[in-house]
DNA sequence: ATGTTTATCTCGATA
DNA sequence: TATCGAGGTAAACAT
């Protein structure tokens, strides 16, 4: 990983053209050749980046040659390319304030809690807060164009397809509809009814779900853990 | 900005809980107090990170005082907690091979160029590519679901519906499915048909917009800019 | 390799 | 301030 502090300039053209003047930034070269370009503020995303598998090909001139040409007086110049879709990073680098360079080597990798795989099993755990008497058919519910997070059965045995998300969105009340309609065609489930489960549900997505006669659930992620934890200390 | 580089563990707890084991990372401070931490690889995302607005809190051990605590001889601890939502981020130092920091100041920003914007004024701007006798309504026709891109009229006065998007997904497919229904409901439009423009359209998007009876159609945007020039250098 | 879904999404526009 | 939609979405996961 090489690490630069530099006044700078860069351009981008890709999917869009992008084009930052020339201030100071820090540059980050990592090790499979991608390259970050990040400001002193705003959050984890950069500026402007390439990311892998790109080429990056370096041009230098001495401060001289630099000199020579007064209206662009850059000493280093990044050319990073992405190989396939034919994106192109250009970096000119003006006034290098640090330069570094350190081996890191791979990292162990995050480990990661409370997503909505965490979601869906605590909910398939506990899937009588749903109502008293829904059991369980089975987790992704296999359909022609995917599964279903969790097919269930209420207290009166009838079929319940459940979408689980963190965020309900309007996207997930339609792809709940694609599965119900699919699931209703099949004369061993129908009539299958759908409940959208998630950590908060945004209110264009309430309106569609009642348009489309789906139910609305709002998951208690620290709640079901707790059941889930007092479950597992019973035994 | 503060850029560090050093073994180092983290663990974050918030929206999710998350733990990175002992390591050499690169770790950004910068000027809001957000903290980033980059491993060499897998770029543009931090593996952990904490956004502004947070406060940082720097907790120092001399190298006799971690060597007491033989378990766990880090030197020095950054807890980084965002105010509001009260995630927190805990960043424990063990050995430090680089440690600098440097006044960036406010960056001047991004300039950007070809986003779907633009697509979207270029393509009512020259309407007539959609089909000779093409006429434009308007753009950002409202519905009570939001605005459709682009409502015209064929050659037959015809109402028709556009959506633009860059990249054509399904997605795209079912919102102008939904606006056409609307559109639909009101009988000084109805008959509404519909077009799906982008610059690109996937296979999937094809089919299930072929299913819905409403017609593709390939965006080119350098030819569009340049039916635009050209039109402008008319005048 | 390709398609699909998630995300501590981020970011900007807008009501 | 909340909400909504777009993103050079990126990244993970399944096919």
């Amino acid at each position: 990983m090489r690490l630069v502090v530099a006044r700078c300039a860069v351009d981008y053209t890709g999917r869009l053209t992008a084009h930052l003047p020339l201030a100071p930034r820090l540059l980050i070269v990592k090790a499979d050749g991608s390259v970050l370009v990040h400001s002193d503020g705003g959050s984890y995303k950069p500026l402007n980046w390439m990311s892998p598998p790109c080429r990056l090909r370096t041009t230098t001139r001495t401060p001289e040659e630099a000199a020579l040409d007064e209206d662009d007086a850059w000493t280093e110049q990044w050319d990073v390319a992405h190989d396939k879709s034919g994106d192109h990073l250009r970096v000119r680098l003006y006034k290098v304030l640090e330069d570094s360079a350190h081996e890191l080597g791979v990292d162990p990798g995050l480990v990661k809690d409370g997503v909505e795989a965490h979601l869906q099993a605590l909910l398939a755990d506990n899937i009588e807060t749903l109502g008293s008497g829904f059991s369980l058919v089975r987790r992704e519910y296999g359909t022609a164009i995917g599964p279903v997070d969790i097919l269930a059965r209420d207290a009166d045995g009838a079929a319940v397809a459940i979408e689980i998300k963190r965020r309900g969105e309007i996207d997930g009340v339609e792809q709940l509809t694609r599965y119900l309609e699919l699931l209703n065609r099949d004369p061993l489930l129908a009539p299958v009814r759908g409940i959208f489960a998630a950590q908060a549900i945004k209110p264009q997505a309430r309106v569609l779900a009642a348009d489309r006669g789906i139910s609305c659930v709002t998951l208690d992620y620290d709640a079901l853990r707790g059941i889930d934890d007092a479950d597992t200390r019973l035994f």
